[in-house]
Order: C-alpha cells, then structure tokens, then sequence
DNA sequence: GTCTATACTGAGATAGAC
DNA sequence: GTCTATCTCAGTATAGAC
C-alpha cells in the first residue's frame, strides 16, 4: 500500500500539471520530466493521454468521496458539515488563487474540447452535489434541499472564478463570510 | 463603415470559434477555414495567433463598453441598469449552457496558460466591476459597493459555470429569480 | 492583396533493444 | 520495466509567385 508504482506517480504528476496548466496544455514531455522518466516509457503504463485523463479523473473521485466521508464523520451537525464545504475555499485560497478551482476549471475545459471524459469530470460536480443536497434534507430543508445545493455549488465557483482573475485572496474571505451568514439563515428558516 | 475587411472577417471568426472551442485548442486552419480564406494567406493579417488574441480582446473590450453605455441610457434608475446585466444570463442562456461565459471561461484559460494578454482579457472582468460599482453608488451603497459589484460578478459566474457543467438552462432561471430578490433588498436597505 | 509551396517545430504514438 | 530511435501528423511560420 505503501510502495507507489511508476503508474501512481504518472497519474499523481498528471494530476498537478493538469490542474496547474490545463489538460490540452500539458504535454506528455511535461509528464515526463516531472516524474523523471523518459517520453517513451510510459507508453507502457498508458496507451493514450486520453487513457491518462481518465486515470486522473478516477483518483479525484476517489479522493473527494474519501473527503465528504470524513467530513460526514468529523461534522455533528449537518450545519459543520456543509461549513466543511464551504471552508476549503479559505483552505485552499492560494492555489485557486493561482489555478481557480480544480473542479470548475477541469469541467469548463473539457466542455469547450467536447471531450469524451466531461460526462466523467463532472461527476465530480454531482458528487458534491448529491452530498450538500442529503446535508440540506437532514437540515429540513426537505423540499428546497436540491436548489440550495446548487446555489451553493454556483457561488463557490464564482469566487474561485473571480479570485483567479483578480488574483485576489481577500475577496473569498469576503465572500466566505457571507456564505457563513448564507448558511445561518437557511438553519433558522427550516420547516 | 458597413464594408468589412478581410482583417474583420478573420477576428469575428476568430472570437466565435475562442468562445465556442477555446483559444488553444481553435487552430489557424480552423480559422481560415471559417473565414474561407486560404491557410498561409492570414500571415498577411496577422502574424501569430497571439496577435489574433490581441485583436479579439480588445473587440469585445469596445462591444462591452458600448453595451455599458447602452444599459445606461436605457436604464432610468440604476436598479434597472443593474437588473440590465442580470438578465444577460436569460438572455444568452442558450450559449451559456453550451459555452460558459465568455468573459469567465477566456480568462479561466487564459490564467492556465499563463498568457501574456491575461491581465488584458481580465479588463472585461473589470469594466464590468466598475460599471457595476457606479450603478450601486447611485443607489446609495456607497460603503460597500465594490463588494455588491463583485459579489454579483461572482454569482453570476457561478451561475454560468454551473449551467455549462450541468447543460440546465433551468437552474439559470431559478439563480435569476434569486439575483433579482437580492437585488430588490440592495435597494431596501439603502443607506 | 491574395495564394502556393515549403520548412520547422513539437506533440502523440510505436517498435524494438536492453 | 525502462530506454532510445523513429514515425506521423498537425500547427506554426516564411518566402516568394501571381
């Protein structure tokens, strides 16, 4: 469990530039050099970059729903549980700064090349999703539960969106406080 | 004035097929192709595609400007002018569901690449948050208005991001409805 | 001002030696 | 399992004919 193969570095290096160039951007002399093997080798691990895409795509889901998990089990209330959510904005504020949010941006890509894998990549979006939405159902918020989610998923993107542009960390604190107020007042209006 | 040069040609090719497939991924050939005109010959026009970028950045700088100043003699009240652009998303919302927003999505790439004309292409961003910024002053939020601009920006954002993923022109709709009751309350509680 | 021919580059992919 | 060598192909770019 402990010893990664070649493979899991491959995927592991692909990850990153994915998220930090672009798929289409990232070459597979990118990968190469990250991982410090040679171009040709890793046709032996992957037949395509396509093949690749799908690999890193597939660790992601892994890893967020090995994510919601904790935060099911870590959060008592499902009010701690959506500001889990909602904190990995401020968690992570310098890398999507830098790079916006690895979901959205993975998504946006993949939609505008029409690529095979985007039903894929956006089941990373449904994951989260469908997590918030049962969060909100426990809250009860049984009939809104879905539209809160998506509202929530909506204003997260555009903060990573705009801080990415502006180059601006300050402005998701901003905005994470008003999620904070957001999420307040949708425990007070329950039914 | 109406007679459009074989340079138009190619730079309103050149912005539908950014907005529709992306900057890195639309090649000369694609461009060429849509404007009918043979491979080598745009090398006459321009001399890279960064040239290209250039030239559509700074058309749909001044299609955004006129459309600023359109909205502000259209708009009596600021309120108006202000639920002018909300309703940008119904309006395109055909586009934005197939495409993302095009301000959003040119800079998300652009910022990936790293490319020298991001900070330009970030300009639509701001002149939307400054116009924005002075509908809201004229409302009488003047503590805070270049946060209700930008909070707006990022909904809105959000709103096409999500869209795009989820191919839903209905979730459009239902965000709309909640920008425009957030919007009323900006003005109730003018100071 | 427009087109053809052509060269250069780098990415994606394969075969076969070690 | 890893390497080098090599191929194809598309995108980029230039020169020069018409």
């Amino acid at each position: 469990m402990k010893d990664k193969t070649t493979r899991d570095h491959i995927v592991e290096a692909a990850d990153q530039l994915f998220y930090q160039q672009g798929y289409e951007h990232t070459s597979f002399s990118d990968i190469a050099h990250s991982v410090q093997i040679s171009r040709g080798n890793f046709y032996y691990h992957f037949k395509s970059k396509d093949e690749i895409l799908d690999a890193v795509i597939h660790v992601r889901l892994a890893n967020t729903q090995k994510m919601l998990e904790r935060w099911e089990i870590e959060g008592e209330q499902p009010v701690d549980r959506i500001r889990s959510f909602i904190h990995i904005l401020i968690a992570n504020r310098a890398k999507i700064k830098r790079y916006g949010c690895p979901v959205g941006t993975l998504s946006t890509e993949l939609a505008k090349l029409d690529h095979g894998s985007k039903d894929e990549a956006n089941e990373l979006f449904t994951l989260f999703r469908v997590w918030l939405r049962r969060q909100f159902k426990l809250l009860g918020r049984k009939a809104d539960a879905d539209k809160l989610a998506m509202h929530l998923l909506a204003r997260s993107q555009g903060v990573a969106t705009l801080a990415n542009a502006f180059h601006d960390e300050k402005f998701i604190k901003q905005e994470v406080k008003q999620l904070d107020d957001w999420l307040n007042s949708c425990v007070e209006n329950t039914v």
